[in-house]
DNA sequence: TCTATGAGAGTGAACGTTCATTCTCATTTG
DNA sequence: CAAATGAGAATGAACGTTCACTCTCATAGA
């Protein structure tokens, strides 16, 4: 706008901008972790942030508007998580690693947070869109990732690679709602079989004696 | 009540009274399944019901007795359909009769009903009481049928039944939210590869030559 | 240096709507 | 007639959103 003179605080003004949104997005997320997407009143997340309403709504012009910031805020955080997938000495600890990531060390506000989301999603079509275009990227990760770990030879390479990804997220989903939901699941006993049964599916058979039981401590890790 | 003198209609009564409330329950079904439960209206509903809100709440005193009535008919439905398991020819057939009934042949409104319960049970504590009480019957049943089938010969015995009950869940929940989250998703296709997994996880290891991959097509049937 | 100006951050009461629930009254049934 | 059954307008609370206004403070003019 008044870039014709010098800039004494060009990227401040945005930048204050960009942090009251992160700010608001933090207290959103508080206060829809705690009770809901439904439950928690515009109110509540303003005096999560102590802000006033007024303030609020200059910042995001919707309630719906801050789910989607805090989707896309979910994005970029799961996209970077699959960063350590190709630090990994191998696919299935990579794996290993991605999953007690996404699903043993997130707190249950995290887990709860990703529930609310998926169930908005089945009403809001506008957040169900943007939710659809995330986990198809998610899937597509994953897809490629099987690939790649084919291409290395640490896995068969005669799955159906899309269809195995979709199974993958299948347990993720699984494992995110029954965490959610059901107070005495314990998501770190339940993950080494989890893992056992994904190295059955896509583990090579060495044909002679590798039985994928066999396999349950190592996956466990 | 009014039992000391003959009866010439006692059922007639109760059992209108029954009928209506039947009816009224698949009035709701249907809302709760088309718009979820928050943004189904008590009007919807009885215009579903073709009713009016007066008389509709003589037969149920809250929105919240509407989900608990539905709950309970679920869990009626869930608890008979175990009873295919038993028979079936063996276990993993039976097993996989079970799924595909639950996951496969539900119709995508059933499945959405599923879904919304689970997203309502997070916040109502009352549903959550309920939903958790009928969760904990249905998995007490499969470890149960775990039980059976280890100690019929069928499975493996050395898992802990209870963690693969857990497990079992997992799959189930994360097909159901699957389906009803992603359109592109399909059950049928992902069933054996589930199906699959499962048998690895649970079948006997004939310790020379039978690889968990090599049951593919037949666990898809 | 001191005041005037203006932009935009911030406020919180008020609005219009929606919704679950209740109240009043009519109709049917036994 | 009495009780059960039904209809539908009325109620009151809660909510997302808006609006008229204040406060803060950096710069411009004197």
């Amino acid at each position: 706008m008044s870039d014709t003179v010098t800039e004494p605080a060009p990227s401040s003004a945005a930048q204050r901008q960009s942090d009251r949104r992160t700010e608001i997005l933090d207290a959103a997320e508080r206060c829809f972790a705690r009770s809901g997407f439904h439950r928690a009143s515009m109110q509540d997340i303003c005096g999560e942030a102590s802000m006033s309403p007024g303030n609020l709504y200059r910042y995001f012009p919707s309630k719906e508007a801050l789910i989607a910031g805090i989707c896309e805020r979910n994005r970029a955080e799961a996209v970077a998580s699959f960063a350590m997938v190709d630090e990994a000495p191998n696919f299935f600890e990579g794996l290993a690693g991605l999953a007690r990531h996404h699903l043993v060390d997130r707190t249950d506000a995290e887990v709860g947070l990703c529930a609310e989301i998926m169930a908005e999603s089945r009403r809001h079509p506008e957040i169900a869109k943007l939710y659809q275009t995330i986990e198809g990227d998610i899937k597509e990760r994953i897809a490629a990732m099987l690939r790649n770990g084919a291409k290395r030879g640490e896995i068969r390479s005669d799955v159906d690679f899309d269809a195995a990804a979709a199974v993958l997220m299948v347990l993720g989903d699984g494992m995110s709602w029954r965490r959610s939901v059901d107070p005495q699941f314990n998501a770190e006993s339940a993950l080494p079989l989890i893992l056992q049964m994904i190295h059955c599916l896509l583990a090579k058979q060495d044909n002679k004696t590798g039985n994928c039981a066999g396999t349950s401590e190592k996956a466990a890790s």
